[in-house]
DNA sequence: GCAATTCGGGTTAGCGCTTACTCTTGATTT
DNA sequence: AAATCAAGAGTAAGCGCTAACCCGAATTGC
């Protein structure tokens, strides 16, 4: 078997407690003693069974996170900042896939829950959260990221972590307008989500600061990615009067608005501008690069666990943390002269 | 406190052993002891501490899994794979992005074990894995992905699961041979890596079949994405005689050259069709959609993490499973008539 | 009809730690 | 010099389970 505390305790001659509190550095040893322990541990390889030290401390240093589906291309770098940050303090991280089903999310906090998991990061979580809040309940630390959760009974509050989105689509627009456009359209995700409907708020608002009003609006139906935007730019280019740019929800949408857009002899950006959002890898590959607005992910995963085990210490954390978002300029905007 | 298993006992008045055994299904229990004990569970809503039950049971029911790096693309549907697989047989599994970093590696490993993880999935690890291979040591549950370890001294070995890369690099060369194409160049991630290394071999295996050569070859130097392979494809333009058609290692070497060969005024695929390999989702998305060779990602993990669970239950198994590959076509490599 | 099983369950000893509490000394206070 | 106290270490009670073992009663075999 693997060697345990009493086998430090023995050769050190001292008690297990004495081991335990060098380990763990509280109560007070003496520094011969100290050293002794340490001595013993480093030469038998000695490493605490974490199991153990969490069935009586009530800490696991494990975090679980809900997530959508890790194949979405925002994910990988929020988990980054999340593990990473997690590995910094002592942390590992379950990784949980819930497709937003709400049973899988459900059936993940339970199992968290059984495996004593110190804390949990929900991510995007659906529109009706009710039962999610009920099972979370309020014992378990849970921090939000991208989503605010608002309990409609106002009994509990999770602190979120969430992306400046009314500003980003303040910051597209307004650099279409800066480029000489008045005729801007709007390629949306959905109306039915929350992110997607602060981006449209922000884009509005640049408009009207400069007199404008949007030209046109497509959302997508079926499909809310590559496909989607293929579509509903089809459907903005064919109306009688065509935009010169075009505000994409997300990368992969102003992707599929490209490939439109080019399919039907628009030159890109010559003849049609297209701005996105995320800036995802993506964006310097494709043809022209894309300019997109920014969410710093990687913080947003950081700053998401930061709180999370500011929390399980005990520690008084922001309700609401906003992270700034920037354009990024790439190849896709072209500045319009003529009037 | 949450209600533990004495407290089903008292109100069903039985030992916690009792209870023990039907939560498990173990021993044998009369149907109406059984069902009075799951009626006074569901009452108190009662799930037993998986803390404590791993503690005497030594099982965790979770996995840890190293993998490189989450932002590479090529992870999120194998750790898609691993987790699904995982969930439906009861397992959690615990991300850990090592970026190659053999410190890193064995830090995980040390942490995991502390964890009393019942198994790990090692993704991808470096060539040289000698201190890995002690570190893991040969009482904990290991299975290799995407990657065969040799243990020089032969005295450990781990199954491992990995997809055809040598068929691979063959069916992507014949696909360009059977469109015409004599004037092939390799566009090769590093021959530091195995898995370049059994495509080149497939590559020169498909022209030997017809008695051609290899017309040129180029690997990145210091960046092995996009970029390298920008800069490689520029490189393999530049000679005194160009191919048609370029074989690359990895979709994102296959778009940066794309890239190049635009920059320099090959029509994409018309003066020059390319070939990639991994089948990203991005294939579709960049202009011209690009031909590649898919791995089964999701299967690679999934099977994992099924193989994994075999030993972590004694079962014997595979020590090496190769999973299949194919073709894609899409609209990067153009047939050519004329001889 | 009596020994041998089987059935249905209970007792109890840990798993490897943490922590509240106790105890012994030697130093400090008055 | 008696009382007080802090430093340094030990004792022991769990944390919430599992599993080996035990035991009486019912069932079986011959």
């Amino acid at each position: 078997m693997a060697v345990t505390i009493y086998d430090i305790a023995r050769e050190a001659n001292v008690s297990i407690a004495t081991v335990s509190k060098v380990i763990n550095n509280s109560g007070r040893i003496s520094s011969p003693t100290r050293d002794r322990v340490h001595k013993v541990i480093d030469e038998l390889d000695y490493r605490p069974n974490l199991l153990a030290s969490a069935m009586t401390s009530k800490r696991t240093y494990t975090a679980g996170i809900l997530i959508p589906d890790i194949g979405n291309p925002f994910y990988p770098d929020v988990i980054r900042g999340v593990e990473d940050f997690a590995r910094q303090n002592n942390y590992s991280v379950l990784l949980c896939n819930t497709d937003d089903n709400l049973e899988k999310q459900l059936e993940y906090v339970e199992l968290l829950k059984q495996k004593s998991v110190d804390g949990i990061i929900v991510a995007a979580v659906a529109a009706s959260p009710e039962r999610l809040i009920e099972t979370l309940g309020d014992s378990l630390p849970t921090v939000v990221l991208a989503r605010r959760i608002k309990d409609p009974n106002q009994q509990i509050t999770f602190p979120s972590v969430v992306v400046d989105n009314f500003r980003g689509g303040y910051l597209a627009t307004k650099h279409l307008i800066e480029n000489g456009h008045s005729k801007i359209s709007l390629l949306g995700e959905s109306l039915h989500i929350e992110s997607s409907q602060e981006r449209m708020r922000g884009c509005i608002q640049a408009l009207e600061e400069h007199f404008l009003a949007l030209h046109s609006v497509e959302f997508c139906t079926r499909n809310l990615g590559f496909e989607g935007g293929y579509n509903a730019t089809i459907n903005l280019l064919k109306k009688t009067s065509p935009p010169t740019a075009i505000f994409a929800d997300t990368d992969l949408l102003a992707f599929g608005g490209m490939k439109a857009a080019k399919e039907l002899g628009y030159r890109v950006p010559d003849d049609i501008s297209f701005i996105g959002f995320d800036n995802t890898a993506l964006c310097t590959i494709v043809d022209p690069p894309l300019s997109s607005i920014a969410q710093p992910m990687y913080e947003l995963g950081q700053r998401t666990m930061e709180i999370l085990i500011g929390k399980i210490s005990g520690l008084s954390v922001p309700e609401l943390t906003v992270l700034d978002i920037s354009l990024v300029e790439r190849q896709s905007v072209k500045r319009i002269t003529d009037v």
